[in-house]
DNA sequence: ATGACATAGGTGCTATGA
């Protein structure tokens, strides 16, 4: 089974790399962040052609998610994180795989994490409130299905080796100690984060500003993830950065993070 | 300290991203 995640940074641009990136690698599970597309413009039959089942959720210009499904459209979807009022769309889960999304599911939960802009400001402080509120929601939705992957843009580096500069980045936005406990306090739920099962190569990034010729320096932060909860731990038997589309023309700043599980 | 680059909306330039 295939799970992956990519921040496409507007799907009105990126759609036709989204359909050639999953025509080569096929997936399961496709959770995208920051589609900038109104409900009504999402490009569903064009998935639809492609194999893929859509549920999506989003506003104009801003954020906006959406969860690609092969095999069967998801089950329970649920947008937003249940009971914390939010006027932005960050959050779609859905179940996939078991009947009538019972437990034998597999529990997906795609989100972009607030930026937060700078620490101390209002941006800030609407991402801790926003974490805060995930963080209860994952607790409950983990209870009702252990086979959870919560993956998506964290805007969290959750260590120094996630960091290009750590002394550069250090205290700076996706790197300040409140962010990095959120990130703890949520592996404290019971969730892996599957990069890090494997070796992996150092100087791992999924995100590479545009400007400063960033990519071509890999000058980049790791903030893309795919936790899993541990019921699924031994059965993850690979997660990788995909760094190959971020060398298209007119690429995402994100690349994407795949998850392989064993059946 | 600032901007660098990209996107949307709108047609100037600002807001936002990370």
């Amino acid at each position: 089974m295939k799970l992956a995640t990519w921040n496409v940074n507007s799907l009105a641009v990126r759609l036709p790399q989204v359909l050639e990136w999953l025509a080569a690698h096929p997936q399961d599970a496709l959770v995208l962040q920051e589609t900038k597309l109104t409900d009504d413009k999402f490009p569903h039959a064009e998935f639809a052609a492609a194999g893929y089942a859509a549920q999506w959720f989003g506003q104009k210009t801003y954020n906006g998610v959406a969860l690609l499904t092969r095999g069967g459209a998801a089950a329970d979807v649920v947008r937003n994180i249940p009971g914390f009022e939010d006027e932005q769309a960050r959050v779609i889960a859905g179940t996939i795989g078991g009947a009538e999304g019972g437990a034998a599911g597999h529990r997906v939960i795609g989100a972009y994490f607030p930026n937060g802009q700078e620490p101390g400001s209002d941006k800030f402080a609407y991402k801790m409130r926003w974490m805060e509120a995930l963080h209860a929601w994952v607790r409950t939705e983990l209870a009702a299905h252990p086979n959870l992957v919560l993956m998506g843009d964290f805007n969290i580096a959750p260590e120094d080796r996630d960091v290009y500069d750590p002394v550069l980045w250090a205290g700076q936005i996706h790197c300040t100690p409140e962010e990095r406990a959120h990130f703890r306090q949520l592996l404290e739920l019971g969730l892996v984060d599957a990069f890090r099962l494997f070796e992996q190569a150092p100087k791992s990034w999924s995100w590479w500003d545009y400007r400063n010729l960033a990519f071509r320096k890999n000058q980049g932060l790791r903030i893309d993830h795919i936790l899993v909860g541990e019921a699924l731990k031994a059965r993850v038997s690979a997660c990788t950065i995909d760094k190959v589309p971020r060398k298209n023309e007119r690429p995402s700043d994100h690349a994407p993070v795949t998850l392989t599980l064993a059946d």
